[in-house]
RNA sequence: GCUGCUGUAGCUCAGAGGUAGAGCACUCCCUUGGUAAGGGAGAGGUCGAGAGUUCAAUUCUCUCCAGCAGCACCA
């Protein structure tokens, strides 16, 4: 038999008959290793303890100290210990796949009932039974004829379509652990009783389409998370209570910021706090822009039928558009983009190449019939307010446009406190128009632009806009959560079936290159996802509310309305508590409500002309004098372009 | 839109085939209290909407509407 030679992490090698698997090299080393192992790393492949080595190789031998690689096999292995617990217990059951995600795993089953919380509690338990039995794992590979058959024989036509899905005639693994199957890519851990049988949970169980496609057959998906001990798991239930307390449905009523009703579903009643909070972020985005030398526009939000056909959105997007019905013959809809308005605006007269860039921004309200089971608060609505912008530039000053709105969105992401930013690149898709040029030009510029201030981005292949490449931008906040807000793209679709032009230095006439984007993307999504990252206690700039005055006898109430006009008049938004109630339980609901500073003003400090702050989150008061607040609750209230 | 679950007072929730209850919030009275709920009284609900079964439905059945979790979608 032949030798090869394995090289461990510490430099050493060793040689070995060739197709020795690295449970066997596990065991070559010590007997403590060979119990412990989980997989290995063979030439940078993620290596099952069973599967053969053939040549010369680099290999590190994994156990459960091994953080990454334990955790994925401990969540695949999860998914399937709880396959064979759902089978064991309801043996018609049909199996279909069941991946690892982030924290955990899931598997989908064909079942014609369906699971309820009690039958989650019900195949945990038989999961810890199989976890107890320490069953060994075992693979093997089969001839693809072979394992079709064997699908077919027992009855799982959801493992013979994937197995047919699957190109070329590669043979297939096959794993089991007791008499339990299963096809399978492993790599797998080595026995069941290498889960931790304390570190798993499983969650919720909902619908999911087989293949992920909607016209076909709805699957009960069991959603669990799986961690390498009890306290990690712990760690992670105690995280999603965190963000459950965050959750800007439920801090919006607390807040008191805005509500639903049933008659305008996916649509936001704001309240005088939340209103305020909005037009505050409206204000900064509109002084950034000013700045950056962008001119603000508006444009109808009824328009005719006709003016959507030449967008091109009738014929794509029709049936999420909201149309109105009118005493005229004429078919209208309400805008569900800000675009083809500016177009008209682009086009209302001759432009020069003089006049480019030319920089139209709008906070437009656009509607958009969204799938009811996508609402989500105000992240997903159905009428929200983008602060959406179109440039329309030369093709040479593309790069240079693309960079300058790169450097307006990280600065403003910053002035925000979201300082981790990632990029999503979304390059040409197969279904596609424009010419090859155009599409090399667009891509290059976003390229250069991320590159040339060295931003963190992926390349997501073929998923750009048939008219465009386009950039995402992603934001990680306060509890290591993305949301995707800003985007940019070039666009060649528009200009050209608005037949847009600028006159050249030679006198032409050329289409100019139009780039839509939107740094906070939707105002109300973005407004959602600060309130979550702040748990409510928004800075105080931004605050909805910002300053109660709060007596503590009635004799104070004349002080009071003293202490509110002097804040307003120094821009402060302050409100009077002169409420017939103690100051313990103005502190408490004000506290509750999140308003970041109460004032409380007694007799001493109707004498004094003093005030007692109270801070939100802190315990400790201290007495200051009324101009002293004034000004350091100015200095604070100013927003950070401005400071 | 699909699968499952849910819908009782402004909020959080209990309840039962014989037309409803708690706490908080609200109104009034007493109380003027120094930093997370002072006391008392009162008012408030076609039990999401419609239809069916029944002597009787808020309770059971169906349809619709809305919400929640996930999937699909997101110009």
């Amino acid at each position: 038999m032949a030798q090869i030679s394995l090289t461990f992490p510490d430099g050493n090698a060793r040689e070995y008959d060739a197709g020795v698997t690295p449970a066997e090299v596990a065991a070559s080393i010590s007997k403590s290793l060979s119990k412990k192992a989980i997989s290995a790393t063979v030439n940078g492949a993620h290596w099952d303890l069973q599967w053969p080595i053939d040549d010369n190789a680099q290999v590190a031998i994994h156990t459960l100290s091994d953080a990454d690689q334990a955790l994925e096999l401990i969540r695949h292995d999860c998914a399937h210990i709880m396959a064979r617990a759902v089978q064991d217990i309801w043996p018609d059951v049909k199996v279909t796949i069941g991946p690892v995600i982030a924290n955990g795993f899931y598997y989908d089953f064909d079942r014609a009932e369906p699971f309820t919380p009690e039958d989650l509690g019900a195949i945990e338990k038989k999961m810890r039974e199989i976890i107890a039995l320490r069953d060994p794992v075992r693979t093997e590979v089969w001839a693809r004829d072979r394992a079709i058959q064997h699908y077919k024989d027992s009855d799982e036509p959801y493992k013979v379509e994937l197995i047919e899905a699957i190109p070329g005639d590669e043979p297939l693994r096959m794993y089991w652990h007791g008499d339990w199957q299963d096809l399978c890519r492993g790599p797998h851990l080595q026995h069941t009783g290498q889960v931790p049988a304390d570190g798993f949970k499983l969650m919720s169980v909902a619908g999911a389409y087989w293949r992920g496609d909607s016209d076909r057959q709805m699957l009960q998906r069991i959603y669990g998370v799986a961690f390498a001990n009890k306290g990690d798991l712990k760690k992670h239930l105690t995280m999603l209570e965190e963000a459950a307390k965050r959750d800007h449905r439920k801090l919006g009523r607390e807040m008191d910021l805005f509500h639903f009703e049933d008659v305008a579903p996916g649509s936001i009643f704001w309240h005088p706090a939340g209103w305020r909070m909005f037009q505050s972020l409206i204000a900064y985005m509109r002084r950034r822009q000013d700045a950056a030398g962008y001119v603000e526009v508006n444009s109808p939000d009824i328009m005719d039928k006709s003016l959507w056909e030449t967008s091109g959105h009738w014929q794509n997007y029709r049936e999420n558009m909201f149309l109105a019905e009118t005493q005229d013959d004429r078919e209208y809809a309400l805008k569900p983009m800000n675009c083809p308005g500016h177009m008209m605006i682009y086009n209302h007269g001759v432009r020069s190449y003089r006049d480019l860039p030319m920089k139209i921004a709008e906070f437009g309200k656009v509607h958009r019939y969204e799938p009811s089971g996508a609402l989500h608060g105000l992240l997903r609505v159905r009428s929200f307010t983008q602060d959406d912008a179109h440039i329309y530039c030369t093709p040479e000053q593309l790069a240079d446009e693309c960079l300058k709105v790169n450097d307006l969105i990280l600065s403003i992401y910053r002035d925000f406190g979201f300082e981790d930013v990632h990029v999503k690149l979304s390059t040409r898709p197969e279904n596609r128009i424009g010419t090859e040029e155009s599409w090399d030009r667009s891509e290059a510029a976003l390229q250069t632009a991320l590159e040339t201030a060295g931003m963190s981005y992926s390349i997501f292949e073929g998923e750009g806009a048939f008219y465009g490449p386009k950039l995402e931008y992603v934001l990680r906040d306060a509890i290591g959560r993305d949301w995707q807000c800003g985007t940019l793209q070039v666009d060649s679709n528009l200009p050209e079936r608005f037949k847009s032009t600028y006159v050249t230095p030679e006198g032409d006439r050329q289409a100019p290159v139009m780039l839509h984007r939107a740094l906070f993307g939707s105002l109300e999504r973005f407004t959602g996802i600060l309130i979550e990252n702040w748990a409510g206690k928004l800075p105080f700039w931004l605050a909805p509310r910002q300053v109660v005055v709060a007596s503590i006898i009635s004799d104070a109430n004349d002080y009071v309305h003293d202490v509110v006009n002097a804040l307003k008049a120094a821009g402060i938004q302050a409100e009077a508590d002169i409420r017939n109630e103690k100051i313990n339980y103005k502190v408490r609901e004000h506290s509750l409500a999140k308003v970041p500073i109460i004032l409380a003003v007694g007799e001493r400090e109707v004498t004094d002309r003093t005030v007692t702050v109270r801070r939100l989150g802190e315990k400790q008061t201290s007495v200051t004098s009324l101009d002293e607040i004034v000004s350091e609750l100015q200095k604070a209230a100013t927003p950070p372009d401005l400071l």
